[in-house]
DNA sequence: GCTTGACCTTACCACGGTTGGAAGGCTTAT
DNA sequence: ATAAGCCTTCCAACCGTGGTAAGGTCAAGC
């Protein structure tokens, strides 16, 4: 199989596969004599594994970690627990971030007038968070 | 004042002044004989602006249209308005997806022993997905 | 045979947004 | 005069992905 249908089973683009083997995430594939790459079964399987995990948000490092116990038959459940969890608070950390600013944004949005007049909360409020101006900007 | 004090006041390092001068984000700064980079109250409260819409997340883009309604004097407050709602609708949106990712991924952990055990369904899952369904059906 | 078209190869450039460093000039205080 | 701490420009890197160019290869049809 070369790498074109490879990528079409897998998900995971050519371009993809060839920086994951270049980054090392994934062995170097079997070449022909013309220097193809040659997969198979078992590599198409490790590719949409490496794709299912990145639809999950894992970085590439994670996913290193992730391959590593996945070709481990002693693993410890633990371990593998123990790394989704993590990635979970980390993707707890980033929701609540952008929770903050849609909510902070949304609430002077709330308070903007909308109309064809400049004064706006939300550039006052970019302009001295916090401190609310008392007085439009008069320039 | 030079451009470390600038960077100091308004939060914004050194190193992205320049970068935001370079790309044409604000205006060239003023200069000394020498070469340096002026900037006055004015510049350091532009920055400050400019420092805050990025930690309500605004791409540099966004933060291009942001500063022509701010320095338009005869703007719109529905167009501010409309900016900024866009963005909430895009912050919505990621939050959505990574919100999936977080469901999907505690589930599986829940349903893992995470004892020394090699079995896990996280790793099932991401060998063969067996259902697309993230989360239940809220929206 | 020979051409065509679809595929493959490597090697670059780009994005956004930020950080780091190197090499050299300027200012200020000692 | 010299040291320190600024400043300047330029160049590289990060992540993950897409693109593009120049060339090699394969299988088909004539």
């Amino acid at each position: 199989m070369n790498i074109g249908d490879a990528a079409k089973a897998s998900g995971v683009s050519a371009k993809m596969i060839r920086y994951y083997e270049e980054t090392g995430l994934i062995p170097p594939a079997a070449r022909t004599a013309a220097g193809y790459r040659v997969y198979g079964d078992q590599d198409v399987h490790m590719l949409r594994f490496i794709r299912r995990a990145r639809d999950l948000g894992f970085s590439v490092e994670g996913i290193r970690e992730l391959l590593g116990l996945w070709r481990d038959r002693d693993r410890h459940s633990a371990d593998v627990k123990r790394l989704a969890l993590a990635h979970v608070a980390e993707l707890r950390q980033k929701i609540r971030e952008l929770e903050d600013m849609a909510t902070t944004l949304e609430t002077l949005a709330q308070h903007c007038h909308g109309n064809d007049r400049p004064d706006c909360p939300i550039l006052s409020e970019l302009e001295a968070p916090t401190s609310r101006r008392v007085r439009p900007d008069i320039r």
